[in-house]
DNA sequence: GTGGTCTAGACCACA
DNA sequence: GTGGTCTAGACCACT
């Protein structure tokens, strides 16, 4: 994984876990690597690691049992609340973009019509 | 201007400053405020001022005439090419993200079509 | 038995034996589990289950034969003397805290004869 | 200050810093001291007194501006929430623990009348 | 081995 | 100076 300078990388990983959620790679329930295993997949500190799944449980998208490890939350519904959280957000900030830049929901459409993996810097 | 916490602000503000060009409230070769007045402007620290220059300058965006002032560049193409660059980093992202949500081009052509203003976190 | 994650679990079975010789449900004199029972009886490892009749003996309740098992302390003044020690210890920590917050004896008692089972988080 | 080693150093701190608010000697609004001046004051790491700021703003008890400082809720209201929140916990787990041991709503309110600052272990 | 806390020390962005 | 993040390394409680 590449990280964004800009961006903090524990959020760059909670989010990438996120989206792991949402395309059902991660299921309700599932048990996460460990924070030592976390650490090394993402080739991050532990304590990085043990502070992205502190912070998603107290977001409540997993919970934790000393000693035996951390789990995925079991409420199928949060997977759903989450795709459409991300979506909301990508949707809105897309949009808002665009607008300032001059461009109509008409034009905007259009582009997305012809848009074929073009790759932007 | 209301910065958000996550990102830094002399990247809020060159996006701010892009954006005028891009809607014509700043013209090809207009001079652009000295770093002070852009610290004042802006409500931002004078090296972060500084820096915003900076950048631009390396991005082409502008340039400097010392004891003058920095103004922005002269080439009108630019300006449309900033535009396009935006428009297409925007694009990219969004659909890239949405991609990843596990959206197809028709579920995100109808959200923008029912797309009014929602707002996001 | 639920167990709270912010306290130790040691702790938390210890309270909840000592809670059962005042309750008279362990009475003087009586051979406790052993180590390995108590820690099926209560889900917990077997050190930890160690560790908890290693301090409690340590604190005089109960003592140990080798080869044979560990018993209740005969001592009946004993449960008497836990079971004021424990009410003293709250007591005091209740009031304290209550104080602390800024609550008067008046008060206090006013809002324990309004105690009804409410649940706190 | 003497810190419970059964308890995270950062709760501790956190339940010190509510008591003070709840007592009126930190005031809505107020600025807090830096993280690095929390550091020495409680004698404690600045990660911790970071974490310690991190927590509680998530709590809504507190809120940050990068490079100022860190300031307490203005919204008054958040300090009778507090206070209640603080008093409901102690009065619960006194209520349930008392009720353990076999004292009655009776004998409980008359200990309280006696209570006269008793020293408990 | 697993989560959780803590310290020490460093670097960054912002004021 | 102020908040924020990150690493490295250590120790604890629990399985």
């Amino acid at each position: 994984m590449n990280y964004n300078a800009e961006i903090p990388i524990y959020l760059q990983v909670i989010q990438d876990i996120k989206k792991k959620m949402v395309q059902g790679r991660i299921i309700p329930g599932e048990k996460l690597p460990s924070s030592r295993e976390l650490a090394i997949l993402y080739k991050i500190n532990q304590n990085t690691a043990a502070r992205i799944y502190r912070e998603m449980e107290m977001a409540g998208y997993c919970f934790t049992r000393r000693g035996i490890g951390t789990f995925v939350s079991e409420e199928k519904e949060m997977f759903e609340k989450i795709k459409e959280e991300m979506a909301n957000e990508l949707l809105h900030n897309f949009m808002t973009g665009m607008k300032d830049l001059g461009y109509q929901k008409g034009d905007i459409i259009s582009q997305i019509a012809d848009y074929k993996e073009e790759k932007a810097k």
